[in-house]
DNA sequence: GCAGAAGTTGATTGATCAATCAAGAGAAAA
DNA sequence: TTTTCTCTTGATTGATCAATCAACTTCTGC
């Protein structure tokens, strides 16, 4: 695939708008406007819309680890406390953009009810790229949990959590409500660590 | 304000086509046609699409005890089981419709970044009658919590954990990751009823 | 029965949408 | 220099969008 530097500017402003405004309220016009760009360089690259989506779940999916892990691990080491971390920088977002930067991907999840499989299948590996990073941490800390512990339903559970949080508090414009949610799913993880030493 | 049929009909298409195909794929002409209205009669009752979400969003409230909790509660006293009652019917939404149907709120609090005023307060009125009706659970649960349990918290967790279950299985078109955060859910409710228990 | 209000019809508007394409510029290979 | 391929320009297309409106019918109060 090549990468000239019009295919770049592109596919950047359409993933900050796809992630800010929505991808069926963001117009191919908007992204010409933004960009700097003329319709026919946009097609020359990209055969639709639908193509630079994919695209810009593709850059995303590739730099998950670098824009996003490292930044919010460059100070932690205690792999529950990355946890957290991680979750601290959705709140630094929400907080840094007036409650208009939420969880990109799952913005796209479910605007799109029936997207192209190609679509769906990136926005499924960005979600299990995240859980999977988050199940390793876990897995870092496995003799701090209960030997039963199902790692990889808790890294989901954790996900889901960080969603529905966006979610209450983009709607309340409102971090009270995204940390009283993550201060109890912290109380879940204290009780399964406490409940771990106690065993031992 | 007046309620004739051609109205009524109106809310209710719309209703169901802005919750399966969301707000912004919603074309005025899909309602006109499914509906078998014509677009004079709706811009006589709405000013404009906004309006007609308005409307959607204002009988959604109102339905919210008929249509959603009594049908869900019908069999089940136990305040706590209510609780996993209510998302088992979110449960049977997304089994019945192929993933279809997820939460209405949830996908309009998403879609809609920086909504018109008076829709961002009624998304934000159905979160809070859905975290009032599973308070009010937990209120009558109190006595099998922890005396400290923050129950507004814990009700919040809960609209979070599934609204976020909800997202991962609709993308995953896998009711496994629903089940599995409610296990974990269950588990973390567990926990606090136990906790109470060995302390009386 | 009559007048005015409430509701209906459907063709039409202008805006905006994603996408096209012919013409040409620029770089690289021969 | 000539040829070939890549990339850019921007006017233009037809589809679709939300919304309008004047003419018409039905309902309601008197």
């Amino acid at each position: 695939m090549m990468n000239t530097a019009t295919r770049q500017k592109i596919v950047m402003t359409a993933l900050e708008m796809f992630f800010v405004k929505g991808y069926n309220s963001t117009s191919i016009a908007d992204i010409l406007s933004r960009s700097q760009v003329h319709s026919g360089s946009l097609y020359h690259f990209f055969p639709g819309k639908q193509d630079l989506l994919v695209a810009v779940l593709e850059f995303y999916r590739d730099g998950i680890k670098e824009n996003l892990l490292d930044i919010a691990w460059g100070q932690v080491d205690d792999p529950i406390e990355k946890i957290f971390a991680l979750l601290g920088g959705y709140r630094t977002g929400l907080l840094m953009s007036d409650f208009a930067h939420g969880c990109p991907i799952g913005n796209l999840a479910l605007e799109l009810s029936e997207p192209d499989p190609r679509i769906r299948d990136l926005i499924q590996l960005n979600f299990e790229n995240w859980i999977e990073a988050v199940e390793h941490c876990l897995d870092e800390a496995a003799n701090r949990l209960p030997g039963d512990t199902d790692r990889h339903a808790l890294a989901e559970f954790i996900l889901t959590t960080m969603e529905g949080a966006i979610m209450q508090a983009r709607t309340a414009r409102d971090i009270g409500v995204f940390d009283r949610n993550v201060a109890v799913l912290r109380s879940h993880i204290d009780i399964l660590t406490e409940k771990a030493s106690a065993h031992t």
